[in-house]
DNA sequence: CAGTGGTCTAGACCACTGC
DNA sequence: CAGTGGTCTAGACCACTGA
């Protein structure tokens, strides 16, 4: 972590210490980090090479900069997921967070895509949660969640209402896991049971599923989810320059 | 266009006015800008002020710098379209263009749906155009491209064997009009007639849908194009931060 | 009101390109 | 080699925030 390439532009090297900060959690989200004129004077560098610096992190999406107020680590949004794209009939201009239904969840062996996508060691111990997802009390989602068993062992003891809609706060609050960022990829497919059945579908019919691993600030894994929804619910845009 | 906000900072007005000799073509893709200390010069400020403006332009996707060479106008590059994540079977890395065969030309009265896509008045003239796409010779995408026809009347003169695997350069080449952004839309359908046959594909069957609307400098609308291909060649992947 | 980031200046020197 | 953009400095003043 520590290490600094002298090659490197002195902004980036800056650059590089403040996102180290972030990452081991020495600047928590929500919170300030020093003010520019602070980290030129603890750095022995001009304003203006600071400000390129903090430039950048707000470019990576992992400060914001408030005139008047400061520079605050950003808490990541899910504002870009594909699961923006899903919409659902009958909410147009909604964009509620669906409520949640667990289905079941069990400690299981890691079946080896799931030990890969999440990189650990192949027969490992994970937790698999099966959660159905409703608007108006329709079913619009399934989803399979996959989590190591260790980190995480504490879900094993929570009773079953108290999961909430939104997961990651849970994760920060009974584990001390903050997700920091994903990747998601999508593909259509037709659909098979259970999920089928979940959706309220019939077989065959044609689904997109967003396949997402979730990491900490390290990129360490720490959930891999497979999230089913009609493909006639997907409308996605895009601006080409 | 020359109106000028004197409340707005000095590199946003430079920035405009740089912006509007693209727009204009006073500045044509491909050529090099003033450079950092001409412009300073010229406009009476500070390089870095005009470093920002140009940044701006750069984040914008208008031009791109090249140290020791210059700041040039940028020629849009579909990169970031819609059709990149479309995997075609048997084409792994591969990223080539596909081939292209005109199936059909024609002069008709603009549909509803179209002429309010263009923007252009209802029952004005268009162009239509039916196009196969094939890799190694089999068909994976079906296309309709809708033209206003003044503009673009000669196409419709031009030897069908003529119309190269890319539109665009023929529609600057032939009309002088130049695509500088477009706007992309997917769905997901069963596909019908003419299509599934054009495809390959057994009727009903999912395919991806993609609606472009592409557009010159000043944002007027030039084509509307809609492009089918299976679903299961359909692959977008997506980083969150 | 003090303190924050936002704009702007007027330089210096460096790294890269193409002739 | 001259000319380009890239990095960096050391200031000044402005606009906005919150106590």
């Amino acid at each position: 972590m520590g290490s600094v390439d002298q090659r490197l532009p002195l902004y980036q090297r800056l650059r590089d210490e403040i996102a180290g900060r972030i990452a081991s959690h020495a600047w928590r989200p929500g919170e300030a980090i020093p003010t520019e004129a602070e980290l030129a004077a603890s750095h022995g560098m001009a304003i203006g090479t600071v400000r390129k610096a903090i430039q950048v992190l707000v470019d990576e999406g992992m400060v914001e900069r408030f005139q008047g107020r400061g520079t605050f680590v950003r808490r990541p949004s899910f504002d870009s997921s594909l699961l923006r794209f899903l919409r659902f009939q009958g909410t147009e201009g909604r964009h509620d967070v669906p409520d949640s239904k667990i289905l079941s969840r069990e400690s299981a062996v890691a079946p080896d895509a799931v030990a890969d996508a999440l990189k650990i060691p192949r027969d490992s111990a994970v937790i698999r949660l099966l959660r159905q997802r409703l608007l108006d009390g329709r079913p619009v989602m399934a989803e399979e969640i996959w989590l190591p068993l260790a980190p995480f062992s504490s879900l094993l003891a929570l009773p079953m209402e108290e999961f909430g809609p939104l997961l990651y706060p849970t994760y920060e609050r009974l584990c001390g896991l903050i997700v920091a960022s994903a990747e998601e990829t999508l593909t259509i497919e037709p659909v098979g049971e259970p999920y089928a059945d979940i959706l309220g579908l019939g077989a065959g019919t044609a689904v997109v599923l967003i396949e997402r691993l979730a990491m900490n600030h390290e990129g360490r894994p720490l959930e891999w989810r497979r999230s089913r929804a009609a493909a006639s619910t997907f409308r996605y845009r895009v601006e080409i320059r």
